[in-house]
DNA sequence: GTCTATATGCCGATAGAC
DNA sequence: GTCTATCGGCATATAGAC
């Protein structure tokens, strides 16, 4: 109550201050790069759209390529967490049809509906620069490893046929995921929707079903 | 046999040295924007990898846009060629299954093997200016309506079961197709044998067969 | 922490010589 | 047809005032 107010009690709240700014610049930027690449948004552009001045960010960030690496990073943790954390809220006896629609509904949300660090991702590292690449290649594999445990599990639930490639089913399955990116419009149909869809071409097949006999 | 050497014939010659040029130039930037994307490639790049100097690319083009709606267009018409092309030369009575197969491998042929220009197109539209975009709209358009056509056949053919979204199936298709742009190095296996591979996938499924009775 | 000012260099595009 | 030279502008990054 008698405390002078010149002296801050601690460094926390200007410490939270900073922070708050940092984030701020992290999710302008996760946007910016989602919609027009990493070449095609400038550090002005960034300050800009956080309320600062393009020099006033290497308070926060070291470069451009460290600032697009912390959201790559983000954006695989957030859907890596996404994923496990829906699939982890299954029963523990759930048939693997339901384990791959759960990890499929989890992945597109994140993608297409939660966060702009997951779908900055998808269209800024294909084109990134090789350090950039490299720098955030560990926690990628980790997330492609996570679905390949995800695959297993559910052919050992018997949900995927003994002779199926697993490998080239994570690929196809993640990249026709993530195209949806490129065509998405949430007022044709909600995630959901879309999720169901596809969980049911990627399972059955476009191949009728044989006829029961 | 008496004309003089100092006329030439026609205008053909010196036409097509500057047709040549024109070539190499698209060439070699179709080259660049597949690997870094539209704003990752100056004009300077791409004049030094076709060897000239920026400002004689004026000559040939009006603006980078220019050039790069060129490719784009390009791009899309090579792969839609190929598809037309692979799916005529069946046989007339050719099943479902196999016209899909044949669609698939000429696609990702295209992509992978034949065309820098497709693979730009990939890497390319969904982060390239607005105007870039919109003039090449329908060049696109016309190939979603091959695919859509072509998997309206399959279905007619018996080969898609009747109850399938047709329009999901050729955006997770193409989706998951394009994607492997992403990944795909020849030297873990050809492009023959991811298609034979993907095919069977998106036509099977990844469910078991149910056991015959 | 954020500012202004600036260093240094590349960008797309144009003008005019050859 | 291609060159050199150059325009005005924007890029990343840094220095130092406040």
């Amino acid at each position: 109550m008698a405390s002078p107010e010149t002296i801050p009690v601690s460094d926390a709240p200007l410490d939270s201050r900073a922070e708050a700014t940092r984030r701020r610049v992290l999710d302008v930027a996760a946007r910016l790069f989602r919609e027009r690449g990493y070449a095609g948004v400038s550090l002005r552009a960034i300050a800009a759209a956080a309320g600062l001045k393009a020099g006033s960010l290497y308070y926060h960030f070291d470069s451009k390529e460290a600032l697009v690496v912390e959201i790559l990073d983000e954006g695989i943790r957030a859907v890596h967490e996404a994923v496990e954390q829906a699939v982890s809220a299954l029963p523990a006896d759930a048939d693997g049809a339901t384990l791959l629609e759960t990890a499929i509904r989890a992945h597109l949300e994140s993608l297409l509906r939660l966060s702009d660090y997951t779908s900055a991702n998808v269209r800024v590292f294909g084109q990134a620069p090789e350090p950039v690449r490299r720098r955030s290649l560990a926690v990628r594999r980790a997330y492609d490893a996570c679905w390949d445990a995800l695959l297993a599990e559910a052919q050992a639930r018997g949900a995927i046929r003994a002779d199926a490639d697993l490998r080239a089913a994570r690929l196809l399955l993640l990249g026709a995921l993530n195209a949806s990116l490129e065509w998405f419009e949430p007022r044709r149909g909600g995630v959901e929707a879309l999720a169901a869809r596809y969980a049911d071409l990627l399972w059955h097949g476009l191949a009728p079903r044989p006829a029961a006999a």
